[in-house]
DNA sequence: AGAATACTTAAGTATCCACTTGACAATCGG
DNA sequence: CCGATTGTCAAGTGGATACTTAAGTATTCT
């Protein structure tokens, strides 16, 4: 069960340890980030856009064990991008759209806190008159 | 100079070697999401978010070495996510929209292929007398 | 019941990669 | 010109992690 610890814990902090009370409050977005840092989940992802699938079927064109992809299904789903239920022997596994609207966003709030700069910026540059 | 190749082929890649016609086609996302990956180089996005910067200040923060700072630097600007321009001595690194937009898009278009799978499920539950 | 399917779990390996150190290069300030 | 800033480069290290193999569990098929 320690296994699959992402113990980010070196390099993600900076100063000393967090305290309790604030351990978990975003812990997905770096986990989200994560996940889909690599070409094989983004692979996965890919596939389940198109619909719910099983593990077995998710892991045909991938050329990869199917350990491997349990493994890569699992980081997905604690990151909170997939969801998955066992029905019998079969784990089904599908989005859940929660996730990429996270990252989405993180993405969105740093692309329009840009933008709000340069357009400040124009500000300026249109209007050289104001005091300072 | 061959220093930062990522050279993903041997897991990216499924089959055998590409044609290097496509070769070159969409590096940009795989890079994006390995860049965006890493927390430090969120972090640098964050920062970068304010506004243009120097090297020096970027690394201020971040409690590694200046050294560790230039070489994630390097890897977002590889990545397309930044641009730099250095003068006189000192490195202004700004972000570069484009990139963002990019990984936006790819999060934008399988969200939307799955929200359009559940938009026709509910057709289908919602006229059940259709042909089939 | 026995065989096949569909995972699951654990352990080991090899590669990757974030970070450091240390030496060097170029620019700026007195 | 000398020392201080600001950044660059190369090599090395340790730890994370993607993947494999191998053995095990639970369900379905015949």
């Amino acid at each position: 069960m320690p296994c699959l610890q992402h113990n980010e814990s070196a390099r993600t902090r900076q100063g000393t340890a967090l305290p309790h009370y604030m351990q978990k409050k975003k812990p997905n977005v770096d986990r989200i980030f994560h996940a889909l840092g690599d070409p094989t989940r983004r692979a996965i992802m890919e596939k389940l856009s198109e619909g719910p699938i099983s593990v077995s079927r998710l892991a045909e064109p991938l050329d990869i064990t199917l350990a491997a992809v349990v493994q890569h299904l699992q980081v997905l789903e604690e990151s909170g991008l997939v969801q998955t239920e066992k029905i019998g022997r079969v784990r089904t596994c599908r989005i859940e759209p929660a996730g990429l609207s996270a990252a989405a966003q993180w993405i969105g709030e740093r692309r329009s806190r840009w933008e709000k700069r340069l357009d400040r910026l124009g500000d300026l540059l249109a209007e050289p008159d104001e005091d300072d």
